[in-house]
DNA sequence: CGTGTTTTAGAGCGAACGATCTAAAACGGG
DNA sequence: CCCGTTTTAGATCGTTCGCTCTAAAACACG
């Protein structure tokens, strides 16, 4: 057969994934990746195809690795007016908790790359997602009495969606606590949904 | 004396601000920008310094052309309810026209450029401006009955700056009328406010 | 009409960019 | 134990980057 991989995929994809977090895909070099991915230019070349390629799997693995598992994590919450409120105190705790503030590579990645088609589809497809994932759990909370009916779920789903994605941007040049868990905060209380945990506490 | 300028700097200041708007700040290039300004690379940088003095410029002059004109446009609503209900209309069908879906410059900028501290400074303030707007007027609406006293003037306005920054974000991916405007609509009904236009409708 | 000063035009600087080339290295199968 | 295949390493490709250089051009002033 031929020469073995030196490599884990997903290690040097977490590796390339934080790179492309932190400074985004215009900013980021084939060299500051070689480098934090302990890989040659040539490796990377040949097991990815080009820089856009990798910035495209990197983004995927960003998105099952952090996005999916905060919408797994509170799955299983005691009621849906509870799992919004924990995915809510989830995004504002991350927000506050990274001293880079990075924000979300999601958020960061729609607004740097929505030149390119092919990726702006990806995005979209994946921020209906959330839409979806807030209008079911949203729903469910109104049938139970846990929220408000003021608004139709699909609206109060686009609600919620926007003021997520506003505290990312929001937390890159501003991580203030108050702000962030403000604006949350607001929205739950409009919502009729119970408010963020007094203290800032980052479940598990 | 010397020789004259032979360009005006609101117009090649607009020119600079249409290319990073566009491209954002590090995909766009000194020759996009010279080709757009109609000057010598030369003539940039005898003027402007350098590539990020001139963003920086480019920037303000956004600020001041776009923002600060929208704000001042719904000052003379005739209630503070209409006021921001005007704004997010505003907003929303600002996004709504651009056949680009640039979004907003000053998000953009947040996301993209917050590694540089001066810039990020710079970026907070304006966004404080804007909370401080929604904090006094919608303190405004509540003190004349126009809004609910659900929320404090405080939180409510972190909110609404939360979100129309997650509107910007949204159509730079998902330009949908149903998305952007429903998310608006959602977040003035759960404050007691009134809903936007029921036909998009761009004043003025 | 020189003279001094600033802005133009356009070529081009060194550095960094994304990407590739040549070989050596590391395996499994016959 | 070579052979075929793939991955490594490191140099380097041509291009583009931000920026600057030399001169000519265009004014105001004495």
């Amino acid at each position: 057969m031929a020469r073995p991989r030196e490599f884990d995929e997903g290690t040097v994809l977490d590796a390339a994934m934080q790179c492309f977090w932190t400074g985004g895909f215009e900013a980021t070099s084939t060299r500051d990746l070689a480098e934090r991915m302990r890989m040659t230019p040539a490796s990377i070349y040949n097991a990815f195809g080009d820089k856009r390629a990798l910035f495209r799997r990197a983004l995927d693995h960003y998105i099952a690795q952090t996005l999916h598992k905060r919408i797994a994590r509170v799955e299983g919450c005691p009621s849906p007016a509870a799992a919004i409120t924990q995915f809510l105190n989830d995004v504002v705790e991350r927000s506050l908790d990274d001293p880079q503030n990075r924000g979300c590579l999601l958020v960061n990645s729609a607004v740097e790359a929505s030149h390119d088609a092919e990726m702006r589809e990806a995005l979209a497809g994946e921020l209906e997602q959330y839409e979806a994932f807030f209008r079911r759990i949203l729903a469910a909370a109104q049938a139970a009495g846990e929220a408000t009916t003021a608004v139709s779920a699909e609206d109060g789903a686009r609600q919620l969606l926007a003021t997520v994605l506003g505290i990312r941007v929001l937390c890159r040049v501003r991580p203030d606590r108050d702000l962030l868990a403000g604006a949350a905060n607001a929205a739950l209380t409009l919502l009729g949904l119970p408010p963020l945990p007094a203290n800032g506490t980052l479940s598990e």
